[in-house]
DNA sequence: TGTACATCAGTGAACGCGCGTTCACTGATGTAC
DNA sequence: TGTACATCAGTGAACGCGCGTTCACTGATGTAC
């Protein structure tokens, strides 16, 4: 039955990853370590081969988790087009695809209110999530860096509340809307004039 | 044993309360029936007798959870002084001790991730809280009602993904960033001259 | 108003299920010689 | 290079615990007459 250094390998990362799509689906604490395993084609005795505990792999999926997101959020930025990097990575963030399939999604959004009460290690991974996607948005910012900074760690906050609550509520229009919402009110926070810009976007939109 | 109608109601009021602390503290997942009971001072075997299930008592309490944060933030409005009223909810909302006492505040904030996953009827009392929390908000704005309501929406977001957030993250300076720049953000917010007044504190605090 | 009976709030034990973790076992892989 | 043995990835059953829910019971309250 021993399967070889490689192989093995490949179904550590099999592991992490259907993690990564159970944990988002279901949060963590009603992800069966069976059923994860299950989903990687494996049965549950194995586990523990490659983990020491399930908080071990809640940690990696997480971080895994964040980096795929990210490579997403880069990739939709990278699109020709009028519109700038930043308020592509914000609206493929807000979108309602984002909302309507969480196990591909942040986990600071699918996970956030468990993530609060996890170990010190899950926090700290946790942690370096937040930092990359507020370090994602703060590079696509044209601002001085302190300020992109600032700016970004807000941005950031808003995108991850508004993606929670708008998995919540159960009016679809209410929904659309935080999205929508959300995101024209983020649109203005790359530009430097955003102020101006902002204000006159408001009037256009409620048609004053 | 038999209690009188109107200790009964007491005591189910007592139920609620100690579920509203219980799960906003631990969760709804990790919050034991046996353990809320006990902190009301009863046994669990007499739960049933007051909800038909652990869901509907978290529907309850989530309910009771919003109101009365909702009644604290009004309260916290209304002090005298040069600052106006949205000001004064936001940063009760934004403050540290908002961060550090979760059994006494918002349960978007705590239990957001989980409530998106809940039964219909779970999901619809936290819609009512969400849009309890924007009403608050909005009411306290000095602007049209139509953009007051959309500025409501992504402020309450971002005070809901800040606070999230604030409490995984393990850094203390970090968290405390968090939302400090949140409520530097959401200041302008209920102005009428929002855009030059953001910019300009956003100039003075960078030191620029 | 008093009496007899039904109701039902609260108790404490028990049930049953889900799930994290452990364990004995298998047999292919890795390694020492 | 071949051989003997140790290792260990994966299996499937079992353990043990927590917890939501049920249940028989108690005795005070509520009610019908």
């Amino acid at each position: 039955m021993r399967k070889s250094k490689e192989e093995a390998a490949k179904t550590r990362v099999r592991i992490v990853h259907s993690a990564a799509d159970e944990l988002r689906k279901n949060g963590i604490a009603r992800t069966a370590l069976a059923e994860l395993m299950h989903e990687a084609d494996l049965t549950h005795g194995g586990f523990y081969r490659h983990f020491k505990s399930k908080d071990q792999l809640v940690a990696e999926a997480c971080a895994v988790a964040m980096d795929s997101l990210i490579a997403s959020m880069s990739k939709a930025a990278s699109k020709k087009g009028t519109r700038n990097a930043l308020t592509l990575s914000i609206s493929k963030y807000l979108s309602r695809d984002h909302r309507d399939h969480p196990e591909n999604g942040c986990p600071l959004a699918s996970l956030g209110s468990e993530l609060a009460r996890c170990d010190n290690n899950i926090r700290k991974v946790a942690t370096d999530a937040f930092r990359g996607l507020v370090g994602l948005v703060e590079g696509q910012m044209e601002l001085p860096q302190r300020a992109a900074k600032r700016r970004a760690i807000v941005a950031a906050c808003t995108m991850i509340g508004a993606m929670t609550i708008s998995r919540i509520v159960d009016d679809p229009t209410l929904s659309d809307a935080i999205l929508k919402e959300a995101e024209r009110s983020l649109a203005s926070t790359s530009a430097r004039d955003e102020p101006l810009a902002a204000s006159l976007r408001e009037r256009v939109a409620s048609g004053a």
